[in-house]
DNA sequence: TTGTGTTTTACGACCTCC
DNA sequence: GGAGGTCGTAAAACACAA
């Protein structure tokens, strides 16, 4: 389901499904779904490290009210701050990509036992988490270093994904869990939200733009505007994203 | 193999809110 | 003043055609 969102519901993200391999995970759990988040409908969050509870709520839109609670926002005072030192990138340093969450305990389905075949071509991939190594840690980078960058892996990515379509916001304690779950720093993870708008907000300006074109002679549907359905709700949330200021993000958290 | 275009992390500047 | 937002951008990582 989400999985072949992020393989197939951007093709720009993932062009080659080569790319990702290692994601073979089971159909039960991720059924294949058409494109344009339609498979966010079926997507219910995992409530594995859940405390937070916007996430018993039912995957509903993501314009759905949310109302951190006042604890949220102070109970991370001066606790949980990011440290200079990256943990994900020291955690991810073995070919088990989470030491923090073993396999079958954590978010995800217990990952893909070596008896399921390969079903990349790609050979360079041998093992399921053969993909992960080459994520190499490195810590302590900087720009102005050699190696400033490190690139998240698929599970790291697919669990932001996925809380970035239960929610284009994440609270503070959500943004702690998840990055003491998926071994990144709050820091990370918050910059990865925020490039993850930039990004919705690109490929919606794209599609916009693409609308508004008369090239076609067949009239495009506008997006349903507050249409109740999870397209609708994306779609509303989304466009309100694009012209939307700080303010409007801010009214999203409102009561 | 290499050149090129795209995507993904990460940061700085600036703004708003509390 | 600090935290977190957008916006723009740098640079690594990646895909792919030639």
């Amino acid at each position: 389901m989400y999985v072949s969102y992020l393989l197939d519901k951007d093709t720009n993200m993932y062009p080659n499904p080569v790319r990702h391999p290692s994601l073979n995970i089971s159909p039960q759990n991720y059924v294949p779904a058409p494109p344009q988040y339609s498979d966010f409908s079926s997507y219910h969050h995992v409530p594995g490290i859940n405390s937070d509870p916007h996430h018993g709520q039912p995957a509903g839109a993501w314009g759905s009210p949310y109302t951190p609670t006042k604890e949220d926002w102070h109970s991370y005072g001066a606790g949980a701050a990011s440290s200079t030192i990256n943990p994900g990138q020291l955690g991810y340093s073995t070919p088990d990509f989470n030491p923090i969450q073993p396999p079958g305990s954590g978010l995800l389905p217990p990952p893909i036992s070596g008896s399921v075949p390969q079903l990349s071509p790609n050979a360079q991939r041998r093992t399921p988490y053969e993909w992960m190594r080459r994520n190499v840690p490195t810590s302590g980078k900087t720009r102005t270093k050699d190696k400033y960058r490190v690139v998240y892996t698929d599970h790291q990515r697919l669990e932001l994904e996925k809380e970035f379509h239960y929610s284009r916001y994440i609270t503070i304690r959500r943004k702690a869990e998840l990055a003491a779950t998926l071994g990144l720093t709050e820091r990370q993870v918050k910059i990865w939200f925020q490039n993850r708008r930039a990004k919705e907000r690109k490929v919606n300006k794209k599609k916009m733009q693409q609308q508004s074109q008369p090239a076609s002679t067949t009239t495009p549907t506008p997006p349903a505007v507050g249409t109740p359905g999870p397209i609708g709700g994306i779609c509303s949330s989304t466009t309100n994203l694009v012209s939307s200021s700080p303010l409007s993000i801010k009214e999203e958290f409102l009561p």
